[in-house]
DNA sequence: GCACAGATTCTCT
DNA sequence: GAGAATCTGTGCG
């Protein structure tokens, strides 16, 4: 763990990130996310971790976004606002899932937060998800993590600067430590299924499983394409 | 250390 | 009414 990361420190105002950062475009805040500290401030709790895995969705041509082909749904409506709001949606019946929005308004975006490595409020976190978790096992996941930092429907569209989450600087990933593979869990859209837009911290241990060998950020940058 | 199924409810067809 | 951007326990080695 990190002493750096105090209470004082993640709850100040002036440390939480931009909401310039997040009107840039998709790829370059996915990238920029590993390394930042993600913060929550729910049921008086604060809980916080560093983000070490994210997965970029693009409504206009990516299928495996929800907002897919452009298609503003009750649901997909948060994720073409301007950067810097959360879109947190629910899967599989019981879990919840996290993602920033980033762009312009009007471009459907959304990043999901895959896993995040603890770093303040270790006992709030362990309550929430059961004394028998391992540590480990706490945020390795973004249905863990979501449940972890007490994130629920009610955060749908809030802004990242506000104060029950929002993001503060941490330390900054040289592209030699970020790996990148293929998304988890949409088998159904096709070509873009294994588009290596995955990315992590290499050598992380609270990285979620990890299937594939990863290939560099550079390489992965290229395929970000409508192709 | 795997692989598999069950949980359970929201969203869009 | 189907299927989902998942997690967990169980059973088997």
């Amino acid at each position: 763990m990190f002493d750096v990361y105090t209470r004082d420190y993640l709850t100040k105002q002036e440390n939480k990130v931009p909401l310039s950062f997040y009107e840039q475009e998709t790829f370059t805040v996915t990238r920029s996310l590993l390394g930042k500290i993600l913060v929550s401030n729910v049921e008086d709790k604060l809980v916080a971790g560093r983000i070490v895995e994210v997965e970029p969705y693009i409504g206009a041509w990516d299928k495996a976004s929800h907002a897919y082909p452009n298609k503003i749904t009750p649901r997909t409506k948060i994720q073409f606002d301007k950067g810097g709001v959360l879109y947190i949606y629910f899967v599989y019946g019981m879990h919840y899932q996290l993602c920033v929005v980033a762009e312009q308004e009007g471009v459907a975006s959304a990043i999901l937060i895959r896993a995040v490595e603890p770093v303040f409020g270790l006992d709030a976190i362990r309550r929430r998800r059961g004394e028998k978790v391992k540590d480990i096992d706490l945020t390795n996941g973004p249905g863990k993590l979501c449940k972890a930092f007490g994130i629920t429907k009610d955060l749908n569209g809030q802004s990242l600067i506000g104060d029950k989450v929002w993001i503060v600087k941490g330390e900054d990933v040289p592209d030699e430590s970020v790996l990148c593979s293929p998304r988890v869990g949409i088998d159904y859209a096709q070509e873009f299924a294994k588009k290596p837009w995955r990315m992590y911290i290499k050598d992380n241990a609270y990285v979620s499983k990890i299937k594939t060998k990863g290939i560099s950020y550079k390489k992965a940058q290229k395929t970000f394409t409508p192709d």
